[in-house]
Formats: structure tokens, sequence, C-alpha cells
DNA sequence: AAGGTGGTTTGACCTCGATCAAATAAGAAT
DNA sequence: ATTCTTATTTGATCGAGGTCAAACCACCTT
């Protein structure tokens, strides 16, 4: 890990995001004067559960796994958080300790945000207070989306909502590609890499090619209806 | 459903809550100004998925469960509130929008607070946000732990922790009534109602006794092993 | 081109928990 | 107490998905 300075592209990226997007610029300076952008390899521990936490994080790069880890070892993913995400949030509310483990999936640039000052801010600044409520409804909206899709649906019919998700509207023809290994979708969804892979070819009879990382959708409504 | 008036146990509840307890009384009291009490039998529904919701509520008494509807009309458990928790805080951040529905388990009263005026006392105090933000953190660590484990435990280490989250730390020996019926722990745990039985009996070899809704522990650390 | 390396797929098997049906137990009402 | 109604338990069966092993494939290096 090595600790850089920000350069004008992260700048960008911290602009751009959704958390500072809404904040007024007096309080995004605030904010990023003293931020500190690390550098990491893939598999980097960032941070470990009930370890003592102090700053927020930001992707400007690459991507983060939050997880748990249970008693046998094995692990559960809490969520993916792509470049723009802000994470960690939580620790800042529960004694600075974190409420999960978190590594990186690929090589990742990370900004550092001191939670204390973040908080103060927070005090000051209604909008900032504003922005961090949103974070967290929509942190806690994602688990609650998980939570409910583990326990209503099969594999093959999260795959399919994890695909109608990223499918505009009112279009039946669509292609995209995946943001990570097939792997990490699995982790995300809840699934064993094998599953997945089942449950993709089960989808394969709804109009859903797979090729490497592209999915093609032939038939929106038949994906909607599985 | 009948709405009423805030008698003087009702302000026992609301201040002595985990929300409220914290909140400088003039917040409170400002809160607590133009809060509408109802009463509930059983089973009502209180709001459903997606449709507009425009207050917060706070358990006076009762129990409440939040939950989604699958396509096949199946339900999956997001939460159970008891008596002294505030549900429903989410919509206010997400366009006045529910995002599960809502049904009192039992009979149920409960306070409802006007969204608009909440979150406008939180832009002038930061206490207010403050404990908004804990709140929302919270809930979504419930979600978070719910999720992990599902995802890493089988039924009757799910029972056994429940268990064990109601037993103090350091007592072997302990005793507890369930605040709900059997029922209702099964689709907080995620599990079929029959799923939940035996996992009590699977747990009676690690000295764990059910009588009724009694529990008892006889053997914490064996249980903490399961 | 040959060989690695690691991701993905497929097959075989097995476990957990859902479901359906039936038996019991526990309350509530009379 | 007796009866009625509603929880809970138990039994039997079944299917989804986990696990392990092996095949396959793609991409990278030499």
């Amino acid at each position: 890990m090595k600790t850089l300075r920000l350069n004008s592209n992260d700048r960008a990226v911290l602009l751009g995001s959704c958390f500072f997007g809404k904040l007024p610029m007096a309080a995004t300076n605030a904010i990023l004067e003293d931020v500190v952008v690390s550098t990491h390899e893939e598999h980097d521990i960032l941070f470990g559960q009930g370890e003592p936490l102090d700053h927020v994080f930001f992707v400007l790069s690459g991507l983060v796994r939050l997880y748990r880890l249970g008693k046998d070892g094995r692990e559960a993913d809490i969520a993916v958080f792509p470049r723009g995400e802000l994470f960690g949030e939580s620790a800042m509310f529960l004694g600075n300790r974190a409420t999960a483990n978190a590594q990186t999936i690929e090589t990742t640039m990370l900004a550092r945000i001191d939670s204390r000052k973040l908080r103060k801010l927070a005090e000051q600044t209604p909008e900032v207070a504003d922005a961090l409520m949103l974070l967290l409804c929509r942190h806690a909206q994602m688990a609650e989306d998980c939570l409910a899709e583990d326990r209503l649906l099969t594999a093959p019919q999260r795959v399919a909502s994890y695909i109608l998700g990223n499918c505009p509207d009112g279009i039946t023809n669509f292609s995209f590609r995946l943001p990570f290994q097939k792997n990490v979708l699995a982790g995300k969804l809840g699934l064993a890499p094998e599953a997945l892979s089942r449950a993709f070819s089960a989808l394969r009879r709804s109009g859903v090619t797979v090729k490497g990382r592209v999915i093609e959708i032939h038939d929106r409504q038949a994906l909607e209806r599985f």
C-alpha cells in the first residue's frame, strides 16, 4: 500500500459521485482538504471486523468487497463497492469499530476521509448530515433487498433480477458487460460459483446468452416472468 | 383503527426509548406536539410496499412486522419491531415511498410522526440528525446481520444465535420468555415454523429446554460451540 | 507452438430446509 | 371441565443448492 495525494482525475471522480455531487462546494473542499489516497493490490485486506476504524473510504478506482466471516472460515459477502461509492460509514456511529471485513477485489485506489472530521462537519452542515442519512439509507436498502431476494428467489431468479437491474426499462433486446468476474457476482448473490454457472445455463432457455463477461438478453419479458 | 392522543404512559414509553432518550427536551417536545396515536387489531396492514408514506412510526405497545412480498405471494420478513422502536424512516429519504409492507402482529398502539416535520427538525438540530443517523445505521446493521446469518449459519445455529442474543454474557444457566409466538420467530429467522421446531429439538441435545414460550439454557458454552 | 495458470463449467453426490399431511398440544370460550 | 380453535410438533418426501472432482477454456508467458 502506497499513499499519495489527490490528483485532478481523482477530484473528478469524487465530485461526480453520488455522495459529493450533492454537497455544497465549501463542505466538499473541507472534506477533501486532508484526504489521504492509498493504492492497493488485489486481495488486500483493508480492515477486519471489530477492529478500530477511524475513516470512511471512497473508491476512486477498482472494487472493494465487504464480508463477514463464519466460525468455520466461510465468507458471506455483504456488499460490493465499485468506483464512486463510499463505504465504512457505519463504524462512525458504532464506536469506530468495523462491523465487517473489507478486501479489495482488484487493484484499487481509495480516498480515506477522517471520520471525526466528517462527523463534525455533519453537525455544522445540514447538507452533509442529509447526504450521510441518504447514504446510510441506501446501504440499509441494499442489505434489505439482498435479504429479501435471498429469502424469496431461487438462484436463477436472483440472477435474472441482477440482469434486469442492469437493463434499462422498456428495452427488450439488450447486452452489457459484467463489471467483475463471475466469481464476484456469485458471492454478491450469495451463491457458489457453480450455482451461478448453472443459473446462467437455466436462463439460456429464457433468451439469455453469456459469452465471457458479456451478457445478452433477447427477451426481457421472459426474464421478468422467470 | 382509532386515533387518540398521547397519554402519560405513552409519553413514558417515548421518553424512555433509544431514539427519544438521547434528544434534547425541546426537540422531543417539538416532535410530540402533533403526534397522532392510532390503535390497531392484530394483522392490520399499516402500509404496503411502494405506497406513499409520510410518517414515521413509533411502537407504543404491541409488535409490528416489516416484510416483502414475492411474485408468488410468499412473504419474507425484513424486521420485527417491539415496543419502543421507531420504523418506517427510510421512506423519508426515498421519496416518501414505503420500501416494504408493514403489518401488526398483535394488538398495537402506534405514534405517527410527520416525516416532513422530523426532517426539518433534523436540519435545525444536530442532535436529531445524529439520532436519525444512528437509527438508520442500526437498521442497516440489523439487515446485514440477518443477511450474514442466513448465509453462514444453519437453522439450529441461527436459533442458537438468537437465544444467545437474549442471554447476558458470562452466565451459563439462564431462562427467558419469547416475546412473541414461535411463528413470528420463525419468520424473523427466515425459517418455516416446522424448521424452527426441529431446530429447537436439535438444540435440546445442547442443553436447551423449550416449554411453551419459555426457553431454558443449561450450558452456554455448548450453545456457543454449536 | 507449448505450457502454465486461474477462471468457469459440468457431473455426481449429499445435506439442509421447504412442503404437505397428520397428530398433538395449548389456549380461549362456553 | 368440555369443546372449539389455533399453535406447534412430527413424519415423510422432495428439490435447491453446496461440495468435491474433473474437464474445459481462455489468456498469458516463455
